[in-house]
DNA sequence: ATGCAACATGTTATACTATTACGTTAATAA
DNA sequence: TTATTAACGTAATAGTATAACATGTTGCAT
């Protein structure tokens, strides 16, 4: 099983320093590229923020950032597509308990992964738990069911933040 | 594993007969007894809303309902504050990745369980997958996670929906 | 019984999340 | 080039959830 984090320290720390959101960029480049898609400036632009983000971030959050970085006026729908397409590539991921975004740590088109969030800290931990993603395969399978998405989100509180 | 199913026929059929209803409100006042609450007439109601229901029910759609049925003007807040006791005694699901509310088929406090939601017909299939769960806890443990809540939510085809 | 305290519900307003529908621009291919 | 598609802009609105405060209700201690 792999892991990472995605630290949140009160706005203390950047977590992903420039030198590997720059190469996760790059990566993400390779990856639409290999997809026959585009990721245009502002697929990267989103792209960018949710990737130097030290938590997990809402649409509307993205949509504030943007406003406040450059003059584009940027709505809703704007946000939400460009949200869909980086899901979609597999660069990014939504927690629905939560209503925010994260990126990937290991982008590819398909991965699922299961996330422990923090609920006082919002750390979010992603773990690939490959032998959890087959048994819940098996799951779905002896229920005679064709699964498109998986989602495992566990909620609680992480290490520091017990007391 | 056990598994349950909430029909959803396009209200040809009630999924839940009237016995089978009255049992469950029966043994949700045992569970609320249990834990020292009141199944109040609101609380009860919603339930039984939720346990009539032949697919997930979205908050706003338990508030028209009560529009409809009695002439009880309630309001956003009433139907999420009930909709939180009936989550907290375990007495139904909240289904994050599709905003809806399904009762529980093994209600207890702290029961958690993995649902195969169909995206065609919207019925879902409860697993109670103890190992499954097992397991996840192993993954929260070994990031020295205390986990309070897990959601295991698989959006894909059922059966009948699979051309 | 009375009054207190805790719980439950009512009420108004608002915040937050997401989509529809349509128009325009930009990239790509015939 | 021009036809076609993909990407983005814009305005309006739909859908989901909570904050803050008022009122009622229940059970208990006095």
């Amino acid at each position: 099983m792999t892991a990472c984090t995605h630290h949140h320290d009160d706005a203390l720390h950047e977590v992903h320093d420039a030198h590997s959101v720059e190469e996760s960029l790059l990566q993400a480049e390779q990856i639409c590229l290999q997809s026959g898609s585009r990721l245009t400036p502002l697929r990267r632009e989103v792209l960018a923020l949710i990737l130097n983000a030290n938590a997990p971030v809402g649409a509307y959050d993205l949509l504030a950032k943007m406003k406040r970085d450059n003059e584009r006026p940027a709505a809703p729908p704007t946000v939400y597509r460009t949200l869909d397409f980086l899901l979609e590539q597999g660069l990014i991921h939504r927690l629905a308990s939560i209503n925010a975004y994260i990126p990937c740590c290991h982008p590819r088109a398909g991965h699922q992964a299961a996330f422990l969030i923090c609920q006082k800290c919002h750390q979010v931990k992603e773990t690939s738990a490959s032998d959890l993603m087959d048994q819940l395969n098996q799951v779905a399978l002896s229920g005679t069911f064709s699964a498109r998405q998986t989602m495992i989100e566990i909620l609680g509180l992480c290490q520091q933040c017990q007391v």
